[in-house]
DNA sequence: AATAGTGGTAACCTATTGGTAACTAACAAA
DNA sequence: TTTGTTAGTTACCAATAGGTTACCACTATT
């Protein structure tokens, strides 16, 4: 509660998403299903590969995301939101709208995901 | 927009909030009026000094809080969320609902600011 | 035979974050 | 006279985050 910094809920809430790329992860994940990592790679392209594996695992080990492996050659991987990870999209709604709100208006889009 | 990735909105967000500390100390900010630096560090225990006043020196530039000086000696210092930071409310109270939600019972806790 | 495609990992490097201790100025209290 | 107080800053160092490049395995294609 407020009254108790050392044990805040935002606290815990950062410890899972506060950091440069997980919401952005977890945002490219809303517009439906399964998408495999090399599609990730170029959507979100200022990211490197190494990093991008680094935090799917993370958010993989916190339940956020489940990794489906397919024994492929080449291998084929494939992220999905699981449903804790569907509960955080008020949360990434919330950013997004903020995010909106201070763009100039030429930059603004709209909140559109598929899934819900 | 969400098809956009290279200029999504929560981009922007992450870019403001996206880090260990800003969203904490802005929940700190929530319970009224202006807070001084000697209050803040007491109730963020985890925080040293030097990162909490780099913190909120970057919060004043992005315009998200106000600082007043107070020409006495000892020097006082307070802090004060801005308008454009109280726009982040709704941004905060997700992530506070959220942490709650997945927060053991026993340590969940109220959302009740000054600040609205 | 060589190349492309996939989802990584390993080695290596830089940049950012974070921590500690010492220092400042000016006044008040002991 | 010494100490305490406040909100820092500076210097120095360690740890973490993030980035670059190269490489792998295996198959299909050229």
């Amino acid at each position: 509660m407020l009254q108790n910094p050392e044990n805040c809920a935002v606290v815990r809430t950062v410890g899972y998403i506060g950091n440069k790329w997980k919401p952005i992860i977890l945002v490219r994940l809303l517009n439906g299903g399964k998408v495999r990592f090399g599609k990730l790679c170029v959507q979100m392209a200022d990211i490197s590969r190494k990093i991008l594996s680094q935090q799917l695992k993370e958010l993989e080990e916190d339940g956020l995301i489940i990794r489906h492996t397919y024994m492929e050659k080449p291998p084929r991987v494939e992220y999905e939101l699981s449903e804790l990870g569907k509960t955080l999209i008020p949360v990434l709604k919330a950013m997004y709208d903020w995010g909106n709100h201070i763009a100039p208006p030429e930059q603004r889009g709209t909140w559109d995901p598929i899934v819900r």
